[in-house]
DNA sequence: TGACATTCATCTCATTTGCAACAGTCGCAT
DNA sequence: ATGCGACTGTTGCAAATGAGATGAATGTCA
């Protein structure tokens, strides 16, 4: 009989949910930003200066989503968004001042849970788990599917 | 500087929505049921008889959002639910025939996607990412905290 | 017993979400 | 240049969602 238990995506999807719960805390009732909204923050600041479309790329999220949650951190005045010179379809997005102070506070944040969890569970298993975790994502999507797997989900 | 790439929760999520994609193609597009219906649909095959308040416990999804998939299911006649002989405020949720029909389908779909991500992995591989899944859930949510820590997200 | 807090599930309502449709832009063959 | 398909990001809309309120049942304790 199948065995839930064993089931590789719902273990996943549990460790993902307790692993974040404390973190989510932190954005969500210190900053008042969401999950999506966190995710373009970071990347921003990583891979800036880029594109909408590029973070739908890294991060799987629906597109449109991304678009909702750059429309706020805008209004927020936590990022410039900017039309692309050489190819007006697109997005430059860079972070303000108050943007970058606001994110540099959050990767601390950050970098402390991360810390808690490696703690928790041990340096070496961290850096295991982080690799299985990588080529779990490495997972080629296209093979034996009928249509395009779709990004994001309902849940 | 903190790296968004060793960040534990971001690549957990990034792998359990890849490692989710396919699967998910085929319970929504094949069964028309939500990633919340799926859960409860596994659950009460599994620990059946059980009440909704027990799934939310064991899914850390959010009562509201169980209540509503619980009743979907009920609609659909997957699920019966009657009230708790003992305690006449719970649910008691079993399967129907059709809901067992349904769920062993199902199980058999998500026991060769399961064994699709092994086969790419290696069977070792999975086990002891298993193994370090269920250390990352046994994580103590009571540790250090200011007030009690939500289940389930926004997005 | 009676008063009152707690628990369970559902429901309400404002907000968020995913999907599809859309407008604007580009690449390229003609 | 022109037509046309592919792409980028936004928006409309129905459906899903989370937080808190509600109603009913139970527990607690004097």
């Amino acid at each position: 009989m199948f065995d839930l238990e064993e089931f590789i995506p719902y273990r996943l999807y549990q460790a993902t949910e307790k692993s974040s719960q404390k973190f989510r805390q932190v954005y969500t009732s210190e900053y008042g930003i969401t999950r999506a909204e966190w995710r373009v923050l970071f990347n921003v600041g990583l891979y800036a200066p880029i594109s909408s479309g590029e973070i739908v790329e890294r991060t799987a999220l629906d597109k449109s989503k991304i678009s909702r949650a750059v429309q706020r951190l805008v209004d927020r005045a936590w990022l410039t968004r900017d039309g692309d010179e050489k190819d007006r379809r697109r997005n430059t997005l860079e972070l303000t001042a108050q943007g970058a102070h606001a994110l540099a506070s959050l990767s601390s944040r950050a970098q402390e849970h991360n810390q808690s969890i490696i703690d928790r569970i041990g340096h070496e298993k961290a850096r295991t788990l982080l690799q299985l975790l990588r080529e779990i994502e490495a997972i080629d999507s296209a093979a034996s599917r009928k249509g395009a797997c779709k990004p994001d989900q309902a849940q």
